[in-house]
DNA sequence: TGCCAGGGCTGGG
DNA sequence: CCCAGCCATGGC
């Protein structure tokens, strides 16, 4: 690239800024002044939603942005995915509301120790506890003159130095003694997180649910929103009584079926179609016929 | 106020 | 395999 800028305009079709970061996948943007302020790795980062494209603001200079453009997966051809959905009528109205939603590329970690704190907890109070972590035993970072501390989310290993109690005190509850367990397995080398990334899906799936806090439906959120691995499809309450309302009305099927259905109905890109329908169904304002419980 | 949240684990049928 | 109960906390 050129030199090292603090500016970067990222052009790019089919974008939705907004769906993207608030959809559940990272907790750790908010919206300010028309703008999404955000960390990634060791970053602070502004973003912009264009007509043809993002516009970037960092605080310290980059030379090359792919760091961005990775983690924003702004290159991806989302029409080829889109192509792959089922043809029917819950996933043409899924589309038809957030066409442009992206499945971002993070820090495996991150993406790991997050939704380790995200069982039974609602989005606004994963946030909540994750910029507490973050501000408590992350490391400082650079940020535009007016907008405090800014912290890179913490490591595994100073997560392994905390006391149960100090992880408690961000208030994850019954979550801290996994988060600890699971910090301290990654600290020491016990589990390699990068050699993930080249095994088979399944593979990598059994090392994620073999961690204490980790269980099938947080390992494929790791898989689908760390690793990429697109057919990886999570199951929370929204999607499961989504699925059964929209799939199966009359009656539900057996565990074992519906786990066949999802594992195989929705193609393979099935955890890209499975983002779509979480959001559709957790942000229409009509949600008669589509609630949780 | 009570219900519920991007669950996992354990212990019973 | 299936299910109920439990775990801690706070938004709505």
């Amino acid at each position: 690239m050129h030199a090292a800028a603090t500016a970067c305009f990222i052009a790019t079709r089919d974008y939705d800024l907004g769906a993207t970061l608030t959809c559940g996948q990272a907790f750790r943007w908010s919206f300010r002044d028309g703008a999404w302020e955000g960390v990634v790795g060791s970053r602070w980062v502004r973003l912009r939603q264009r007509a043809d494209g993002i516009d970037a603001e960092t605080a310290a200079p980059s030379a090359s942005w792919s760091w961005l453009t990775d983690y924003l997966q702004s290159e991806l051809d989302l029409g080829s995915i889109l192509r792959t959905f089922p043809e029917d009528e819950p996933m043409r109205a899924s589309v038809a509301a957030c066409r442009g939603l992206r499945l971002l590329r993070q820090e495996p970690w991150e993406c790991l120790a997050s939704f380790i704190l995200s069982s039974t907890k609602q989005i606004v109070q994963i946030e909540q506890i994750v910029a507490l972590l973050c501000s408590r035993f992350g490391e400082p970072i650079e940020a535009p003159a007016g907008f405090g501390l800014v912290h890179a989310f913490p490591t595994a290993a100073r997560l392994a130095m905390a006391s149960e109690a100090e992880l408690r005190a961000c208030k994850m509850g019954f979550r801290a003694p996994n988060l600890l367990a699971t910090a301290r397995r990654v600290a020491n080398g016990e589990l390699d997180l990068r050699s993930l990334q080249a095994r088979p899906a399944a593979e990598a799936r059994d090392a994620l649910v073999a961690l204490p806090g980790v269980g099938e439906k947080i390992a494929n959120c790791v898989l689908l929103f760390a690793y990429g691995f697109q057919e990886a499809f999570p199951v929370d309450v929204w999607v499961g009584k989504a699925i059964h309302q929209l799939y199966f009305p009359k009656r539900r099927p057996t565990p074992q079926r519906f786990k066949r259905f999802v594992e195989t109905y929705f193609g393979p890109n099935a955890g890209y179609a499975q983002q779509y329908l979480f959001h559709f169904v957790r942000t229409r304002r009509d949600k008669v016929g589509v609630t949780p419980k």
